[in-house]
DNA sequence: CGGTGCATACCGACCGGTCGGTTTCTGGCA
DNA sequence: TGCCAGAAACCGACCGGTCGGTATGCACCG
């Protein structure tokens, strides 16, 4: 009898066992090496040293894996996405802050990108609508934030924002192909070069 | 009892029967469905109305499906490549033919395109050095072009080279995720937009 | 004693790949 | 031209193994 509340609380504190944490954690490895499907649970369980049953416990099933490592990253980035809309700066200043921030945060978890630019149709349905929105509700606010720079005059128009945010985003979401941890740039030059490249587009 | 004739193609180099040919269409547009862990060889040979034996006939393995079509569309790209810097137009013009030129052939060939973006490391060993030396040829080729530009003083020195090659072809890696081929924009169309936005970066 | 938090054993479905056999094509010889 | 032998093209039942998931047992705790 399965009692799961499958509604993800927002905003809140979850308390997480260790068991449970080692689970996710050997997934989001895995997952990243080998993608979804060529990762068994079997794999898992060893990884994370639990057994089946424990796995089958915390979770539903392994697709239930895939959405906790989806929702938390795109969670985490809705909230720095927000954080910075509230502080009101000018359209170029945002802008930055965003894209720097975008990139900074996706290398720091830069497994999650990976398992999410790969395998992200991989989920059913429902599962699938609740991640598509949240992505949506960023790819919107980010073209709005173009968008107001180019009605304000400060953004060359010349490209339409939805390309410009199409272009931007979707370069931070190819991150996972070329971005290296012990690479000779680090995350946070990286970042500032991508933005001014892109802040220079729009001059 | 449909008579295949053999037709010979004039101009292709490479000759393929109808049988091999359907095998390899059947496997491109379920690989790019389903990924190539998710889609299986009784899929492909169902899909492409022929059976087992016909499949491992014509090819050696599952993994050499997933060369050929690799192959086939890195050999394309590079081909285009070299068509463009054979014209030996100025930089910024060079720049804008590439750029239009591997987005239109990108988006004509999405489905190879997707598969490789997504499934680009399930190969073994030996092809993945094949693959990823061409990969590399056209990355340089591309850097280069940027490069001679920032000495001639015709594009900005603001951004390194080797960040705007990132840059620009990362994002064409991206399309599979976002351009539709019945969406509002022609394939065209956003070519220009994008080289455009590229190119203003580099002013 | 009932329920939580696991462990263990096991299931049917399906996977990529094989192999012995059959059909179809092709060139050489009379 | 007619015939035939060998090669190439193709067939599909079958194999060992792995997969995600389940059923059940059990220690420990309140």
């Amino acid at each position: 009898m399965t009692e799961t509340v499958p509604v993800p609380e927002s905003s809140a504190p979850v308390r997480q066992s260790a068991v449970e944490r080692r689970i996710l954690d050997a997934a989001l490895r895995l997952f990243a090496e080998h993608g979804f499907d060529g990762t068994s649970v079997q794999g898992i369980v060893a990884a994370a040293e639990v057994t089946k049953g424990a796995l089958y416990h915390y979770f539903d099933s392994k697709d239930d894996l895939l959405y906790e490592i989806y929702h938390s990253l795109i969670a985490r980035q809705l909230a720095d996405l927000r954080a910075v809309l509230a502080r009101g700066l000018p359209p170029r200043d945002a802008v930055r802050a965003v894209l720097t921030g975008l990139i900074r945060s996706t290398a720091e978890h830069i497994d999650e990108a990976k398992v999410f630019s790969r395998d992200k149709d991989r989920l059913d349905d429902a599962r699938m609508r609740s991640v598509r929105a949240d992505r949506r509700r960023y790819h919107v606010a980010f073209r709005e934030l173009v968008e107001q720079g180019q009605r304000d005059g400060v953004f060359s128009a010349d490209t339409p924002a939805e390309t410009v945010t199409i272009v931007a985003l979707g370069m931070v979401n190819q991150m996972p192909s070329w971005y290296r941890p012990d690479g000779p740039k680090s995350a946070d030059r990286l970042a500032d070069e991508v933005a001014g490249f892109i802040l220079a587009a729009l001059r």
